[in-house]
DNA sequence: CTGAAAGCGCTAACAA
DNA sequence: TTGTTAGCGCTTTCAG
């Protein structure tokens, strides 16, 4: 109890544990490195003086001996339309149970996409999305940063990348409702910029193709995803001249709202219309008539991707890998096969 | 280009750039953090050489040698039904932009409230609510972490929290539907062992109160907040033999399902009954009647959080503050006058 | 199986 | 104004 105080009363190292124990700081280290080549009697010491020391090792000190980092940046870009999803949310639950899980640090950027993103002392980045901030992913491949991008399909990078097959999930939906007898269908997208509703829109449109079934402009509407433009949609398709007699919305937030403003046009959910969603957003179970949509596994794809990660790190290479996982049909009662009147 | 290659290109240092701009690495070190006693000269020389070598000083050394750290840890239970909520999203997105902005390093720890937070080399701790993971509080504030509750008004503890204050807010909310000669008022509650629901249900009780209204147990119903549960709710609420005329829910979310059952079960909105909702949740916008709604400042709640936090850790000292943000009524088109019919 | 010693990259006295 | 030097706490050869 001679030594000076330091103003800051000093973090207990390995150090006070070796003292304790007495053995030096290397048997210590190699305890808590889980090393194998330390005498039974040794390690038990080291564990107790561990366990009342309340010891801790600083991650900093480590990090900067081995140079290793676990920590894992989410790149999510701070676009309030893609933002304030239920996608993003799930999003950030999948990645952060799995990186609690794999005992990884998971550091969160909100990035505005055009600041470059300081990564020193990262140890891998997943980019979630890639809107605007191409730059970012191909800057932190540059620097040989272990990187995955998710719910992208990114094809002209070589780069891993973990994705939802909307394209096949958006023919499944439409399949659907051509094998209902429904003839007429329309589609309300959402915002386009995005590769989901870019993909979902083709695969609507792939659908009909190889049903021979005509694509009609006229039946395509536009949105950002919004549930106020879906609202807009939704009016202009129900009260067009020749209305469909489905539709397929890109989201179950505005497939709700597209069954809203039916009811209050006064038709009926599903006998003047058919609707099927895309998300499985649980939203989509209340209401009187449960939401036919297709389901995403964005947890499993967040987890997919801490794991991919894990996976790069471990490599000490670039080996990129490209995965796609299946969106299936969920039926519930919004749909009803079609019959002429 | 004699040097011995090492497996891994090793980064560039300080000292790589203290050789190319021909000064000490501690002239270096002082540029880089913006000491003034460097002459004008010699900081060209410096930032110049930086810039070349795209230099980042690696942030462990930094944290090693100063102790200091400015990683903020969001500690956030896995607890679903908190978690899905239009609440968590914003908070995430108040403290993850505030941080950005402050250049602080948010890491996101998704808690099962039981496990000890590994807090080693955290700067200091948001915790958002507190349910459950009290010991994880306690724990934090014994080791000295700076610590800021955010969203739960803590009496009993030295620390620094910020939160709304539900109960005011509720009280706004039913005065406002006693004002309009409302007399037979119900509520729906959130989950009643978050703070949050039961100051909402405590400022109800007191509103009525303080107008000399009897609190009536069958006006009463708990939910979890699950829009599962608030559809119960409405509907036992709108059957009972003597129905209310307005209602006050704990969430928008809750609010709007009440809306779409009362529509359901043939009642208009707002002439057979009045709402008010929590949250002021953008979805409330939408469908054919804007909700009417209770304010609560979240972005800012979670901005200040940093704030106080970023305080606290340069302050050195614990000196906690204790905040309570308003949280104000939004008039739209869910309430009417009473009348006798 | 164990320990001494040399870093990892940076900051902060202390001298100059 | 600048440079020297001693750590920060841990890992990792390399000898024992």
């Amino acid at each position: 109890m001679t030594r000076t105080r330091k103003s800051t009363p000093r973090n207990i190292s390995i150090e006070d544990v070796a003292r304790a124990s007495g053995v030096s700081i290397t048997t210590v280290s190699r305890v808590i490195n889980k090393a194998k080549t330390v005498k039974e009697s040794n390690r038990i010491k080291v564990m107790s003086a561990v366990k009342d020391l309340k010891f801790q090792p600083s991650v900093f000190a480590q990090r900067l001996a081995t140079g290793k980092s676990n920590v894992v940046a989410l790149v999510i870009p701070r676009y309030e339309g893609v933002f304030y999803s239920f996608y993003a949310l799930e999003l950030i639950r999948g990645v952060g149970t799995m990186c609690e899980a794999l005992k990884l640090d998971l550091l969160l950027h909100l990035t505005d996409s055009r600041t470059p993103l300081s990564l020193r002392g990262v140890g891998g980045i997943i980019f979630s999305d890639i809107i605007g901030n191409r730059a970012q992913l191909e800057d932190s491949l540059a620097k040989g940063i272990p990187s995955v991008v998710i719910n992208y399909y990114v094809d002209d990078l070589d780069v891993s990348c973990i994705a939802i097959d909307n394209a096949g999930g958006a023919q499944n939906a439409v399949n659907y409702l051509i094998q209902l007898g429904h003839k007429k269908i329309a589609h309300i997208t959402g915002d386009i910029s995005t590769q989901a509703a870019a993909k979902r829109l083709e695969g609507y449109k792939w659908a009909l193709e190889k049903s021979n079934i005509g694509i009609r402009d006229d039946y395509i509407f536009y949105t950002d995803y919004s549930r106020g433009q879906a609202r807009t949609a939704a009016e202009n398709l129900i009260k067009a001249p020749d209305p469909a007699t489905a539709v397929f919305v890109a989201s179950d937030s505005m497939a709700l709202e597209v069954m809203a403003v039916a009811r209050e046009l006064g038709k009926d959910i599903p006998r003047d219309l058919s609707i099927v969603g895309f998300d499985d957003n649980p939203s989509g179970l209340y209401g009187p008539v449960g939401l036919t949509t297709v389901r995403q596994p964005l947890i499993r794809m967040a987890e997919e991707s801490v794991k991919e990660l894990n996976r790069l790190i471990a490599l000490k290479k670039n080996a990129p890998k490209k995965i796609l996982l299946p969106a299936e049909l969920v039926v519930r009662e919004s749909c009803k096969p079609f019959t002429e009147e």
